[in-house]
DNA sequence: CTGCATCCATTTTGATACTG
DNA sequence: CAGTATCAAAATGGATGCAG
């Protein structure tokens, strides 16, 4: 029979823009979905392994929700279903965008046994190198991972492409924590490198980060 | 036997800006007490009345975890204990307000019988007039639902005060969503005052606020 | 293989009653 | 005022089954 039920997750009933905001988009995954999709579409087993131990009767149900809210939209290609977002779900890099310049200080303690996927860095990284701009527009490549990737950095700001189409000059490697401690500002190219972490051409690394402060070393730990 | 002390909320275990953010606030309720916080210091029962609904247990669970985190911390005065947020803490209005833009289109079906406290307007005001600025500064007084705040705009930006020391010159009197439409700009100064939702002196309103589209009347729902 | 649906043990939540 | 204690209901996490 059909099931009638819908409570949807709880609804905080409040009249306030972050509380529903959080009625449809707050239950648990929901942003990391949305973080998943806004580097581009991807089919259900995808965000499956991506996300790591979501179970698969959560992500269906997850899935159906934010269609239904409008943000995310099931496509039907040639190679089957790819969820994508739709405009106003992709409007949610702002504030998970936010979240990431915000949660920095909790990046340094280290990776600590988390998973890392490199499309994850498609989404920090123009999250901390907002401001940075470049006149003439500079790439630099990322591999990270086993993964290429690519920087674009013009007068409109920072953009990262994942899986690009041709290989740029310039590519670095290093460990996904030591480019994000560049990127945050919280460790310096000379220490990167001293680390042994970092390799390739940093000359163009120089133009676009902040000369780098020397407080790497004190804890950055806010409690 | 003790507690072995609990998973205080399921890590996802990713090395991600967003998921770590999530992992420290991403519980229910986190969040909205947060928005309660922004606008300053609140003790235990006011929270409680503010948010509606949250049981008591659960408040009492997620103000420990978050002063745990260095989010919150407990001012013990002469009046009692009131919770207050760190400077960390209140790096959460950029997410916050980011929310509050992103689900402006939703705050636009209307209250629906849902709850409102003033104090919300304190954080949604300057997330929508973000932009806004003016030289020299001024000020509008809002009354809504009884209770006063100011809006004060300098070359800084939007600021709104709770409870003002003194009353300002100019003061509006409008339910919360015709603030909001505002704001949002979702509903035109010209429509609010047809539609006898709006009461005061408005000059001052049209110079802060863009012209205004007279698109207000269509669906903004996303969905 | 992909894209789910069902079952079930464990957690988390919400509502209420009660206390220093 | 500022919480504790208790308990039923709901959500979650895994495992497994299954059709196209």
């Amino acid at each position: 029979m059909e099931k009638v039920k819908r409570t949807l997750g709880r609804s905080y009933g409040q009249f306030c823009g972050l509380a529903r905001a959080l009625d449809v988009v707050g239950d648990r995954w929901n942003l990391l979905i949305v973080r998943e999709l806004l580097p581009g579409p991807m089919r259900f087993n995808e965000l499956m392994t991506s996300l790591g131990g979501i179970a698969t009767n959560l992500l269906t149900e997850r899935l159906r929700t934010l269609e239904a809210e409008g943000i995310v939209e099931r496509r039907l290609g040639e190679a089957g279903v790819r969820y994508a977002l739709t405009p106003w779900g992709a409007g949610l890099r702002e504030p998970i965008e936010a979240f990431v310049r915000w949660s920095a200080p909790l990046m340094m303690t280290g990776r600590d046994g988390g998973s890392f996927q490199p499309r994850w860095l498609a989404v920090a990284l123009p999250a901390l190198l907002r401001e940075v701009t470049a006149d003439p527009a500079l790439e630099i490549g990322f591999e990270v991972e086993g993964a290429l990737m690519v920087l674009h950095v013009d007068e409109d700001g920072p953009r990262v492409e994942v899986e690009p189409d041709r290989r740029p000059d310039t590519i670095l490697k290093a460990a996904p924590e030591i480019i994000l401690g560049l990127a945050a500002d919280a460790l310096t190219i000379d220490q990167a490198l001293a680390a042994g972490h970092l390799r390739g051409d940093i000359q163009i690394l120089r133009s676009i980060l902040p000369p780098g402060r020397a407080t790497a070393a004190t804890t950055p730990d806010p409690r």
